[in-house]
DNA sequence: CCAAAAGTGTTGGTAGTACACCCATGA
DNA sequence: TCATGGGTGTACTACCAACACTTTTGG
């Protein structure tokens, strides 16, 4: 009754990156060897025996595009028979976000074969990557409403109508300016600097603006939770 | 730098029944083999080389319990290095809800080695499966108040407040009797029929409801969203 | 007639939405 | 001085939460 077990276990990774000009982009990597040669596709690989599954998508992620991530969380398995034509290989997909300093130094480095791409705007994919980066998109637009994961998106310090755009760009919808600002700060993680926006061309310079994460932190505990 | 990977896979089940008396309740085995021999733990097992994930959780609950599901999700993949004291297993969980009836029956056949726990009272488990049993049912709280999952663990026909208890039971706080009701009706899915209630012992008895699933997926894509 | 469970409506508070004008800066 | 983007307050509405008495049935 015992069975031979011959599946392979992969990670692939969806990672976005974000700025005002480009939009929401996922990083791709051209692949080299059948099967899809020369297709774009996710980052990913095999599992190694002995890492755990994020130590996987992260060692993965820095040999295939060299960037390092910091946020990264679980977003489905996907395990048809027939997904990879060759083997049966089941991949555990992540999704991650990274901040707009590593996206736009992988963004020009054009040499390479990892490349980002706007959401919008996708070549065709290997396997079944196309469903994984749907499913990771949408799992964004949820996520992104409950817990307040677009920070991890910008850079450290941005001003208020960057999180304004992010927002509206991941969900598709036009957002109140005042309102949107008024429900953000009502939280009480938002710390306004005295630091002003460097505004490319005209316009009024506004503060920059910081995530106090240990305050979310401290606020969720107390039970105190983020929505929309 | 290729490596022969040694990585097995399967997968578990967490199965959620539901009646008023026992509450919400889940169903375990006794294991028969080492490691943790004799120990209660998840229905699962491996994974066969040609069926798909959830083929293999519904063939693995057949197998070692006797039930068929009617709800299953996945929830999370479970893959640290030393989740299994032998060798590395990598284990997709999954989530289901059983009807009563089913529930019940298998309640009852204390013959074997499945049986049903009270979640608020369960016994040790193998390997990580407590964790994993911890995450599904913080997943199902979360799930039941934006979609109405709880219908799959009443029967066909059943009193109103039996939902009421549900709902209560699951999120582990009282809910207002008027106002549930209210909320529950506005949305348009749940149908009064006009048969009554047996109930056991004094009382009113109250009518019978149904949910109607095509009525609420006809809702959904015209945009209505159920929410708590 | 007593105990148990079901049925039912109103009110007040709050949070969300809609909406438009002025200010600071660069060209 | 014009164009661009940033900053800000109010009023109306709609939803949600709180709340208690009456009816039907079994014992």
């Amino acid at each position: 009754m015992t069975v031979l077990q011959n599946i392979k276990l992969a990670v692939d990774a969806v990672v976005f990156g974000y700025t005002s000009k480009e939009g929401l982009s996922v990083l791709l990597i051209k692949r080299k060897v059948a099967p899809f040669e020369k297709t774009w596709a996710l980052p990913g690989g095999l599992v190694r025996d002995h890492e755990s599954l994020e130590e996987a998508v992260e060692r993965e992620l820095k040999e295939e595009t060299g960037i390092s991530i910091n946020y990264l969380e679980q977003l489905y398995t996907f395990g048809q028979p027939q997904r990879d034509p060759r083997n049966r290989v089941v991949s555990v997909a992540y999704y991650g976000l990274v901040k707009p300093d590593a996206f736009e130094i992988k963004a020009n480095t054009d040499a390479s074969d990892a490349a980002w791409f706007n959401v919008e705007n996708l070549p065709p994919l290997a396997f079944d990557h196309r469903d994984i980066l749907q499913q990771a998109i949408k799992r964004l637009q949820g996520k992104i409403i409950y817990e307040p994961i677009g920070f991890e998106l910008l850079d450290k310090r941005f001003p208020f109508s960057e999180l304004e755009k992010l927002y509206q760009t991941v969900l598709g919808r036009p957002l109140d300016r005042r309102n949107f600002k008024k429900k953000i700060l009502k939280f009480g993680f938002l710390e306004e600097t005295t630091e002003k926006q460097q505004l490319e061309g005209a316009g009024r310079p506004g503060n920059l603006y910081q995530f106090n994460e240990k305050k979310y932190f401290q606020l969720k505990k107390e039970g105190i939770n983020f929505e929309l």
